[in-house]
Order: structure tokens, then C-alpha cells, then sequence
DNA sequence: GCTGAAAATTATGCATT
DNA sequence: AATGCATAATTTTCAGC
């Protein structure tokens, strides 16, 4: 194992449930809740968030602003135009979601839209405009019911000074 | 259109911006950043956090904790044993996004694992011990480049004061 | 729904261990 | 890295518009 191990805690795991739950309660709560010094909150609150394991942030909900259609579409790009095309494809507000696939050709996104004919003129003008893109297929999502910002890391990778290596 | 139209403006807009760099950052700041008031900077901030429009919380990066291997995994599900099996996978703390799909049968989920023997030890032996699920294919997904939480409406989903029907 | 002012609470900077 | 303390800044409460 060459990458260093989680320098994670029990206490880092609660302040992160704490904050999953409100981004903006304040350390004070926290400490009380947990027992651990005010001081100690922020400053692991500061180390995680500068760190980058975890992001405090602001998620838009799609369905409030009337974005109710998602639709998973599959993508071939021409290799030689793949970054041009991404670089495109990620200036499009109504893409949620846009990973590259194993092979070199595929990738894969996520769109939403505010009714079907949107979603029809993105699939059939938008994309197909796009140079090296092709779209290979599309499936519609009715229903999104876990999303990456409700996932957790297991609780015993927060170490209980036991584990290391 | 019988739902209500989107009640947010510019000045929500530039909140939702500030508050998607930084949960934490204090109403006062946004207010000098806008010009707006900082009482009403608050109120927006919780019109908006309890209406679901946002919500304010903390992202955990997989990647911090040591999960690089990222499948996605289309299930084939028997309808009668859906809820169950549904409530089953949610339990999965591998699990980063559970989606259903058109047909009443199809789930697709996307998992995460800290090496490729923890993915195929899911999808061999986890995935197909679970009551009226099928693996019916997956696919290896090397980079996420665009995800759900950076997702923003249109600048025009804010209403100008003169959008309105 | 927006804004104002005092009181309560919280965050920051610095120093100590 | 954790913590205590003084100071600065912010949020809250209650109010009026």
C-alpha cells in the first residue's frame, strides 16, 4: 500500500454526519453533540474540507426548478475529437452527470430536462451537432433514489487507532 | 402548467453560486458580495434549504477514502421482490447511486470499491445472493468528470420579474 | 417579505501544552 | 494536533415597515 491510510477518525465520522445533515451548523453544536472541544470541530471541520475528502456545498435539487425528465444517454466519440467534445458537452447545463467509459470511444452522461420535448430536441439536434459525438443509446430514468452526495465511506475506515495497515 | 413557477431571482442565484463554493460561508460575506441586505441573504438561504430547493451539506470524495474502482451495473429485478430487494441494495454501503429504470424490472446502480477483487467479489457473490436481483451486464466507469452536485438550473430559471407564465 | 438594532452565539488569531 | 482565552464577526431574536 504505497497510499497513506485514512487519517480519518470516529470523531471526524461524526462531525461528517453532522454535516451531511446541515453543511451550516455551527461547530458549537456540534462539540456539544459530540463532546469534543469547539476548537477541535473547526479545526477537523478545516483539515477534511481542505483537504478535499469532503466538500461543503450547495446541491441543487432538479425537480424544484421543474427539471423532472432524466435520461441516461451512451455515447461514442471520435478519439481524435474526444476532448473537444467533452470540453462541449461540459457547458451544457442540462448534463448532471458525464463520466468516460472503458473503452476509449465511450462515454457516458446523464441529462435533465423540463419536459419530453426538450429532452427529444437534446437527444435528436443537440447531440448529433456535436462533432464526434454519436449517440449509441438512451434509457430513461424514472426514478433517481440514491445519489453520490448520500454516500458514506464504511464506518471502519475511520480508523479507531487499531487498524493501521 | 398547473406547478407553481419558480419563485427565485438574481439574488438567489448569486447566493446558490456562493453557497456551492462554500456551505459554511457566512450570510454577512454574500452580502457584501451582493450588495443585499445581510437579513435578507438569511432568509433566502432558509426559504431555500427548507423549501428543498438546496440542500446544504457535505460531499464525501471517494476518492480520498481509497474507493477508485467505480462500476456501473444494470440488475434485471423480479417485480415481486423489488421493495425488498431495493431496500436490501440501499442497505450497501458500496452502493454510490440505485436509479430504476422504464421497464419494471430494471435498476441500475452504481457501486464503488477500494480494489477491483472488493468490485468482483460484489458483483460475483454480493449482487446475486439478493432475493430477485439478476446482474444482467456492468461496466467499468474510469472518470467521473461531471457529477449531480455541480449541477446548476438555467440562469434564466431565476426570474427576472417579467418571465412570469 | 425586507430591514434595523441589541443580545446571544460563534469564529478567529494567537499562544500554550 | 488539541485546547484555552481574548477579540472580532456573525447569527438570532424581536421588532417595525
Amino acid at each position: 500500500m504505497a497510499r497513506t491510510p485514512a487519517p480519518f477518525d470516529e470523531l471526524d465520522y461524526q462531525i461528517l454526519l453532522a454535516l451531511r445533515e446541515n453543511a451550516r451548523q455551527p461547530a458549537a453544536d456540534i462539540a456539544r453533540l459530540t463532546g469534543a472541544n469547539e476548537r477541535t470541530v473547526r479545526n477537523r471541520i478545516d483539515r477534511m474540507a481542505e483537504s478535499g475528502a469532503i466538500r461543503l456545498t450547495s446541491i441543487v435539487d432538479p425537480h424544484a426548478f421543474g427539471y423532472v425528465n432524466t435520461v441516461d444517454i451512451f455515447l461514442e466519440v471520435d478519439p481524435e475529437q474526444e476532448q473537444a467534445a467533452i470540453d462541449n458537452l461540459l457547458n451544457r447545463q442540462e448534463i448532471t452527470y458525464l463520466a468516460l467509459g472503458q473503452g476509449t470511444k465511450e462515454v457516458s452522461i446523464e441529462g435533465r430536462f423540463k419536459d419530453i420535448a426538450e429532452m427529444r430536441e437534446f437527444l435528436g439536434r443537440v447531440l448529433p451537432a456535436v462533432p464526434g459525438v454519436h449517440v449509441t443509446g438512451y434509457a430513461l430514468v424514472p426514478r433517481i433514489i440514491r445519489n453520490i452526495d448520500s454516500w458514506l465511506p464504511k464506518a471502519d475506515d475511520f480508523a479507531h487507532l487499531d487498524n493501521e495497515n
